[in-house]
DNA sequence: CTGAAAGCGCTTACAG
DNA sequence: CTGAAAGCGCTTACAG
């Protein structure tokens, strides 16, 4: 029942020309007159045929696919938030330009070489880095060795200028702690990550940057690191809880950690947001239909997807003209926030 | 700055031995003397030399690419704890044999001959499908025309014999029911999924044994269709509350549904588990920590994904003799259970 | 606008 | 154990 495999040469044969002018039609090249092309086009319609992708990839060198980094972290969740837009946006773009998208997810600390050998190999033209952090040392090789990559979020401050797409943290930190400012909050607490992500030390920032602006001082026991889960929220909240003069409100890096710090809360036998406001990072689905609602900055990674991906197709053409982007975020007021 | 790319002639040259010597180096072919491999490696390493990927493929014609398709269902969550895991148990597995995979996120309803063409091209040995709807014409495709491919849960019932992974929904589902039948329920409610999901089909049979072997025969009133979402799920409670006769336990086909049957019963000022008991499918991050926590059927997303990957790569060499697997399922008891 | 031919970088019988 | 050579299926100057 299995067609034999046909190509470029049958084809040619079938259609009275050469395999030059077969290859010229199936690259679109101009250089065909119409009824070649349409009799050429005919011939490979009515036999099924399939350029082969392998032997297009060694006379082109090059593979038309792009890989995606996602080290996981220890203690980090890929949120439903972040990992489906993120894949649909990139897709979706890459798909729009016959890209397609490999996909590396690594338990950090991974082996960069392993990485590495997907380019020098040529099984992929370059890299998309996801939840990378700061002192990730593939970046910086990517770099080193010239081989094209965009990275979604910031990483590495070490590296002067390369392509990427990230959120406003900061904006989206300031916004959120503006808004308890606004409110007459004082002691205003913030709940970080351990890890060394960039968009950690950003939103921290964003989150110092507005309590300047009322002339607050960050008063170090209002920060808490933690990691960035629902049981590190829990424990940031305990403690937080166990100081003289607590926080009347709190500004999270992360919903996981808030869905953590609420539980420490309503144990403590206080309420939200009368006794205790607190805000979010990410949007989570479930965000809205919690008790109480929790507000929250929400993202927008599927833009986000879709922009890195035409970052990636536009530095493959041109390495030095680029710009990265920032995508704004956007303050969700709920219940929580009181 | 750039290095002119090695190839497999060149390491020949400063090897001295021919290039035919140098491939079997490569592919650990035994017939070659220790002297030499040493020499050879030695070169490669010492030149940074890999191997064309391309043309590999275009030799041996196969690619060591599977490709995971994954169609996007409006009114359907890819959770946290779906996607990451399943992602995490493919990769890892894959990544072991040499595998890579590539990613096809596709909006519902999708062009499948697009995605047939990742085959037909070469640019993949085959298909791994999750989240598949029964009536979905992908896999039937696949199958007439013999292509490779594993399915992430049960899918079409018109394929007779195909290689796919599943959990154990039916057991779940028995599980779940029964756990409240034994605390003396009668009336006992099921949220359905509007989607045709195969997954949807065993769970709704799961409960249905478990009441028969109860000698209750299934209300049409207790069963609720609506999408699996926490709206889904909202809408679907609100109805139930509104019948003569209302249950006094639900089992829902997704915790994301349990979340919005949450907030109908909470809204209608009655008590979980006191007044109505519920329990979930799937086990989200969340369900441990929200008020009441959510008992829940937790499936093993990450070894459904190992599963899966070995068995891509068992009907590789083998298309005839393979064997499908049931993955069991956990049922986690936690408050909102009763 | 079209074709003959070299080239991309491997693998793999075949012969020794 | 090793090598010469054909073959995998395309693309792309080059010549006309």
């Amino acid at each position: 029942m299995k067609k034999v495999k046909i190509n470029i040469k049958d084809i040619a044969k079938l259609a009275n020309v050469s395999v030059a002018t077969v290859s010229r039609v199936i690259n679109e090249n101009p250089n065909v007159s119409e009824k070649t092309r349409r009799r050429v086009l005919k011939i490979i319609q009515e036999y099924d045929y399939y350029p082969s992708a392998s032997a297009q990839n060694l006379s082109k060198s090059k593979t038309q696919i792009a890989t995606l980094i996602i080290p996981y972290e220890r203690g980090f969740i890929l949120s439903d938030a972040f990992l489906p837009p993120l894949i649909k946006g990139l897709t979706e773009t890459l798909d729009q330009n016959e890209y397609n998208i490999m996909l590396s997810a690594l338990e950090v600390p991974y082996i960069p070489e392993k990485y590495l050998s997907l380019y020098k190999r040529g099984i992929v033209d370059g890299y998309i880095l996801a939840n990378v952090k700061r002192d990730d040392p593939f970046p910086e090789m990517l770099y080193e060795e010239n081989i094209p990559f965009v990275s979604i979020g910031k990483i590495s401050p070490k590296l002067k200028r390369y392509p990427y797409v990230d959120s406003d943290n900061i904006k989206g930190a300031y916004d959120a702690t503006l808004y308890f400012l606004e409110k007459g909050h004082k002691r205003i607490a913030l709940l970080k990550g351990t890890q060394t992500y960039n968009f950690i030390q950003e939103r921290y920032e964003g989150y110092v940057l507005a309590l300047k602006k009322y002339g607050i001082k960050p008063d170090s026991k209002l920060i808490v690191e933690e990691t960035l889960t629902i049981d590190g929220g829990y424990r940031a909240m305990k403690k937080l809880l166990k100081i003289d003069n607590p926080p009347t409100a709190v500004f999270s890096c992360s919903d996981y950690m808030v869905i953590g710090a609420m539980n420490a809360i309503i144990e403590e036998g206080l309420d939200i947001p009368e006794d205790v406001a607190i805000i979010g990072f990410d949007d989570l689905y479930i965000n809205a239909r919690i008790d109480p609602p929790l507000a929250s900055v929400k993202q927008e990674i599927e833009e986000i997807g879709k922009e890195a991906a035409k970052l990636f197709l536009q530095i493959l053409k041109d390495p030095i003209n680029y710009e990265s982007k920032i995508i704004p975020v956007k303050f969700i007021w709920r219940k929580s926030a009181g």
